[in-house]
DNA sequence: AACGCGGGGCC
DNA sequence: GGCCCAGCGTT
């Protein structure tokens, strides 16, 4: 980019004073398109590199040729821009394997942007739950409201439309620009850049600013010199990092790609697997937290969280910090004397550890007098347990399944033991 | 650039 | 029990 290129070590050609072409060549040698003893031009390995993946990964059948290791996933099945996009905002840190039940149900309940942006955000969120990141559902039920308003229904083929979307962000216009729109358009997820930070022998901290930019550089300069369609190729690329060139222990003895892989030409799948070089990992804080219980027999009270907060319009037994017990309780309209311990529960999120101490008790006639329909926001008393929940309401157990909530929920009422069959 | 945000599969 | 996943938005 400058004439401040820093180099890596193998590479002293690039430091300031060596000429032009001494940088450009060790340029290619730090991007892995060189192979041992073999100086064929950068452009011709690359698109050798291309046609390998684009064999292996498979597009479309073709008879006598190997079996495509692409797997057959059902949002590779539609063209449906929609259905591409809501697929793309699921696999947002989620695995494709635990998707596909999730995105079968979505597109039957809601098969088109129009019924998205009528839905009721209640409906959206419990056909998310389960799934986690429920930003992510808030988000495309807002921009899917945008795109009816703004564009006719249509999602937009403009990838500067397209970023402004609620949830959109750099990987998925690449994505939706490149499955959807057939448009030749890089798309760097977690896959892609491992793989490719594999093939160029990337040593930078992958998160580090110079490791992102060569890794983007580098899916540009790959997306930008592919004959075939876009979308293959994006797929291409994440399959192989999917199911072959895995975070752990990558399969480089059947990759595709091997040919062309600096990482394993310089030491095997050993030195592979140690790239892209992990940050350090940070501790988890511990949260220690109380959930009241309170049921019926045949039905339970549960409280709707405020919008952006954790889990955020979901659903759940009534919880608060475990110093705030007595509040919580007194909130509810029981008394903690008259609560016994269920057990504990313990839930990990990303960034942190949730103990959360289970109390049962019955309902009180103070307490079902706070119970609203769900649709009633604010209502009287529910201000006194606490800051986190904007509704109370008192949920049969039948109805537990339809109703948006977090995993957390389901242990929680599970150490409750309310009832013999599982609620949900 | 770092952090908040979920949940589950796999070692 | 830790790691990581078809990331995004905020600060």
């Amino acid at each position: 980019m400058d004439g401040r290129a820093r180099a890596k070590g193998r590479c002293p050609g690039a430091e300031v004073g060596a000429d032009a072409r001494e940088r450009k060549v060790c340029r290619r040698e730090e991007r892995g398109y060189t192979v041992r003893g073999a100086m064929k031009s950068p452009a011709k390995l690359r698109s050798a590199l291309k046609r390998a993946l684009l064999a292996w990964y498979g597009r479309g059948g073709n008879g006598g040729r190997p079996a495509r290791a692409a797997r057959d996933l059902p949002w590779r099945r539609t063209s449906d821009p929609y259905a591409i996009w809501v697929s793309e905002t699921m696999l947002q840190q989620t695995r494709a394997a635990t998707v596909v039940p999730y995105w079968e149900r979505f597109l039957r309940e809601l098969p088109t942007v129009q019924t998205l942006a009528e839905a009721a955000e209640s409906q959206v969120l419990a056909l998310w739950s389960g799934l986690g990141y429920y930003r992510r559902a808030r988000m495309l039920h807002a921009a899917a409201r945008r795109v009816v308003a703004l564009h006719g229904g249509g999602l937009p083929r403009d990838r500067e439309a397209l970023s402004s979307l609620e949830g959109v962000g750099a990987y998925t216009v690449g994505a939706i620009a490149s499955i959807a729109f057939k448009e030749r358009v890089a798309a760097v997820d977690g896959n892609v850049s491992r793989v490719l930070a594999r093939i160029a022998a990337i040593e930078d901290d992958v998160t580090s600013a110079r490791g992102k930019a060569l890794v983007q550089a580098e899916a540009d300069a790959l997306a930008a010199i592919d004959e075939g369609d876009p979308g293959d190729w994006t797929q291409a690329l994440m399959e192989l990092g999917a199911l072959v060139c895995a975070p752990r222990q990558p399969r480089c003895g059947s990759c595709p790609a091997r040919a062309w892989c600096r990482a394993f030409a310089r030491g095997g799948v050993d030195y592979a697997s140690t790239l892209p070089r992990k940050a350090p990992k940070r501790e988890k804080a511990v949260v220690e937290r109380v959930a009241i219980v309170l049921h019926t027999g045949t039905a339970v009270v549960l409280a709707r969280r405020r919008a952006l907060t954790l889990y955020g319009g979901l659903w759940e037994v009534p919880t608060a910090p475990r110093s705030a017990k007595r509040r919580l309780a007194k909130g509810l309209g029981v008394n903690l004397t008259a609560l016994d311990v269920a057990g504990e529960v313990v839930h990990i999120l990303s960034h942190r550890r949730m103990h959360v101490q289970v109390l049962r008790g019955s309902v009180s006639p103070q307490c079902l007098a706070k119970c609203r329909p769900a649709e009633d926001r604010l209502a009287d008393g529910v201000e006194a347990v606490g800051a986190e929940y904007d509704a109370l309401d008192l949920v049969p157990y039948g109805d537990l399944p339809t109703r948006a909530h977090a995993s957390l929920t389901r242990k929680v009422l599970d150490v409750a033991n309310l009832h013999r069959e599982p609620l949900f």
